[in-house]
DNA sequence: ATAATTGCTCTAGTCACTAGAGGTTCAAGC
DNA sequence: GCTTGAACCTCTAGTGACTAGAGCAATTAT
C-alpha cells in the first residue's frame, strides 16, 4: 500500500485528466486518497488500478450505472461472475443494436449520394430524405 | 404559408417536444414564427418541414454543427448540391468509423464472456481485461 | 360561461466534464 | 538553505442539448 503517486503521475499512468479524477472522487466513483502534510493527494497501486478500470470500461462505452455496479461487484472477490456477466453481456446486445442501426445508416447515407440529382439544391435528394422520414427503408 | 400549427401540434408532427422546439428557436436553428394576439407561436408547413428536416438528421447522428450547415445551404435552392453532398460524405465516414470500432469492441466483449472462469470474481477475466488496456488487441 | 388544456416566459437542473481564478506546496538547482 | 517554477489545492462557473418546474395567460371544449 505504498503511497506513490501524485495525481499528475496518476493522470499520466491513467490517461485521465486531472480535474476528471478530482470529480470522480467527487461524486464518489473513487475512494478520497490520503493526503501529504501538504494537503496534496497521494494515490497507491491499488487506486491506479481501480481507475484503469474505469478509465477503461468508460473507453469501451458502458455508462457511469454500470461502471458503478462494476466496480461494486469488483470489490467482492468471492462473489459470483454470474452479475458482472450480465452487464457485460447487457453491453454487448446494445453494442450489436447500435451496429445494426448504424449499419442501415450507412446504406440510406450511400443511397443519398447514389441517387443522381441535377447539380442544385432545390432538386437534391439529400434534402428530400432528410425532410421525410416516410422515404426511408429503417428506423432510427 | 397559412398559419396552421400550434406549437404542439408541431411538436405531434415531428416527434420534436415542445421545450425543445422553443429551445431550437432560442439557439436559433430555427426561426422565430408569427405570433397570435395572444403572444402564442403560429407554424406553417416550411416550418413544419425545416424541423422535420432537423429532427430526421439528429436522429441520423448528425452533429448540430452539420445541421446548421446542412440549414444553410438548403435554404439556397438554386446552389450546387456538392456541398451538401460533402456534408453527407464525411459522415458517411464517421459512421464508417464507429461501425469498425463497435465491430471491434463487440470482439472484445464477446471474448470477455467467452474465456471460462472459475465462478468468482476474484479470478474473472473480465475484471482483469477491463483493468488492463494492454490485453486488448485494439484501440478505442 | 366555465373548466380543462395548452401555451407563455423564466429560472434552474441534468450529465460528465472542462476552464479559470486565486492561492499553496513540492522538488530541483544553486 | 533558499529560490524558483511547476504542480497542486479549492471553488465557482461554463459547456451542450436539452428537461423540469413555477407561475401566469390564452385557447378550446362543453
Amino acid at each position: 500500500m505504498q503511497l506513490d503517486f501524485s495525481i499528475g503521475e496518476l493522470a499520466a499512468e491513467t490517461g485521465v485528466k486531472v480535474p476528471t479524477i478530482r470529480y470522480y472522487e467527487g461524486i464518489g466513483l473513487i475512494d478520497a486518497p490520503p493526503r501529504t502534510s501538504g494537503n496534496q493527494r497521494r494515490y497507491d497501486r491499488t487506486a491506479r488500478d481501480r481507475l484503469k478500470f474505469i478509465a477503461h470500461a468508460r473507453a469501451m462505452g458502458f455508462p457511469m450505472d454500470s461502471l458503478r455496479s462494476m466496480l461494486r461487484i469488483a470489490g467482492h472477490k468471492e462473489a459470483p461472475c454470474a452479475d458482472l456477466d450480465r452487464l457485460v453481456r447487457e453491453r454487448l446486445d446494445e453494442v450489436d443494436e447500435r451496429i445494426a442501426r448504424l449499419t442501415a445508416l450507412r446504406g440510406e447515407l450511400s443511397a443519398m449520394l447514389e441517387s443522381r440529382h441535377h447539380g442544385t439544391v432545390g432538386e437534391c435528394r439529400v434534402v428530400e430524405v432528410l425532410s421525410d422520414h416516410e422515404c426511408c427503408s429503417t428506423e432510427h
